[in-house]
DNA sequence: TACTGATGTTAGGTTTTCTAACATGACATT
DNA sequence: AATGTCATGTTAGAAAACCTAACATCAGTA
């Protein structure tokens, strides 16, 4: 790889790079959609002088998680609660493990009541990035 | 590394995804310098429906690259003439190296009367991305 | 039936970006 | 010294993208 390519692929995945309309795109999300998962909590977006939102790789990550989670049929309390322990996950194992399958199994019994009815939508999956590759 | 990270981590660095906005400030160019190269041909970034242009971090690489031969003194010829040399070195060696250092002193070689007597400006060098890590 | 949660839609205002034109300042040429 | 060129600054007016706030919808629930 050359270097200059390397400098840039350094380039720290939490740096808010992108406006909304790039993130829509990337995540066939509606701009609606991004603004009331910021309005709970779920993402907390940059903002510009100008008091535009500006994203970050990892912003995208979170919203394709987000929109995973929905179509699991969890709620917006569910997914805040999936945050909440992944995160608690991050500060206790030092080893950065992920949040393991059985707690996210657990969170899903848990949803299960208000999932049940809830129709499972064909459509793009989280990890489903192909949309990402020119 | 999480499965969600790695995803996007491999978005190409050719997706363009970025506004000049955040180009500017990653590469402390002007707007007026920016649009300046592309009408020279040395960038073509991509344009949305509304002719808005968007710029990969390929483009990003290309422009502080830019950056760094205008500060060592060529002009934008000799920066095209650079690329285009680059561009042949590529599709030649599928090794993929780079241009040679000595194919670039020449190039300086062939520069250095129009360069003589320009000033070398104090300022931020290609490579210089720390100013992209938060 | 009435309520809630997630999302759609619309309106009006602000920010960002666009092109095009003219200005400037350093350097080269005559 | 006058003129030309190159890279960049500056400005104006228009268009695109984005903002918030409010009201609408519709499925599922109580």
């Amino acid at each position: 790889m050359s270097n200059q390519k390397k400098r840039t692929s350094e380039i720290r995945k939490s740096m808010p790079l992108l406006p909304i309309g790039t993130v829509i795109q990337l995540t066939d999300l509606t701009a609606r959609q991004i603004r009331y998962y910021e309005e709970h909590d779920l993402i907390r977006p940059h903002r510009t002088e100008g008091n535009q939102r500006m994203f970050s790789l990892n912003d995208v990550d979170q919203l394709l998680e987000i929109k995973d989670l929905l179509e699991q049929g969890l709620n917006i309390a569910g997914i805040k609660k999936v945050f909440e322990m992944k995160k608690e996950e991050n500060e206790h194992n030092k080893i950065g493990k992920e949040l393991s399958e059985d707690k996210i199994r657990s969170i899903l019994r848990e949803e299960m009541k208000i999932a049940q009815s809830r129709l499972q939508k064909p459509s793009l999956r989280y990890g489903d990035v192909n949309r990402l590759y020119q």
